[in-house]
DNA sequence: AAATATTAGTCTGAACTAGGACTAATAGTC
DNA sequence: GACTATTAGTCCTAGTTCAGACTAATATTT
């Protein structure tokens, strides 16, 4: 490996993702949401309902944060818990009809405020960014356990 | 632009990311840092010190953060605050000895951690990720104001 | 069936986060 | 020089974050 010469792209990786994380922050807090919010919403957007574990492992929100989450949104009365009839641990998050309508509401308009930031790239230059992403994160995970 | 084929990319930055920041978390917890600490200590190595707004600029950590990750830098006395000697309002901050010593051991210890990630990476593959990344950040930045 | 291990979700504590109100100091304007 | 605007840092609030301890329920083992 070219010694050192990973730093630009680790300084050039936080420094994207803050600005993507800045800009859609502001987008979502506008509508009333906070972005941990938003991101329970939208993957519970079309679906039935979901167990903490499932909503957790799609939203990259680990448990203790998502019990504090899912609190704030029921409290605003977005989503319900209810029992899960398989299993007795487990608690289903769903959106109710307040929240759906949030859903119609807030998802489209977010995916359209992002997509302007594209709107000069090339189908390729998005698959570029992407396969360089993949590559990237692959290595990343792959290292976890090796050090 | 091609209609929400920017998706995956933003889904592959998001998980990018969080396998970064949880690989580089995790080391640097097992120093005794917290990430945000550890970024303020790299930052302030190897320099006279800086003002509160220099080292917002360069961390990407915002005042109100700032003044609180400093608190608990100087209750440990790796860093300390003075007065600035041409700005009334302003303070520097920079690392005591103690800092400096903090810094020799931890930010080679995690640079070489890091580095291990990208064991099989070619410059090639380090270049075009920054390039895309790159290319990336500057649509995200361009369009803050002309939403 | 009893003992043990695993799993789901909650709770706690320490820290980080952004945004905005606030104070003090500097800069710019008339 | 007085007035106004800007800037640097601090404080406050609400929310998120993780790790780890804890409880209850389910699986696994013997």
């Amino acid at each position: 490996m070219p010694k050192k010469s990973f730093l630009p792209i680790v300084r050039e990786l936080v420094r994207c993702y803050q600005a993507f994380e800045s800009h859609s922050a502001l987008h979502i807090r506008s509508m009333g949401l906070t972005p941990a919010q938003f991101d329970i919403v939208a993957t519970l957007g079309n679906t039935d309902g979901m167990s903490f574990k499932e909503l957790g492992e799609k939203t990259l929100i680990t448990k203790g944060t998502l019990t504090g989450v899912v609190d704030r949104l029921e409290a605003k009365q977005l989503v319900v818990r209810s029992a899960s009839p398989t299993d007795g641990r487990s608690q289903i998050v769903s959106l109710t009809a307040k929240g759906e309508a949030l859903f119609a509401d807030t998802f489209p308009a977010h995916i359209s405020h992002m997509g302007r930031v594209f709107v000069n790239f090339s189908a390729a230059d998005l698959k570029q960014a992407e396969t360089a992403l993949r590559q990237l994160r692959s290595a990343l995970e792959g290292t976890q356990e090796s050090a």
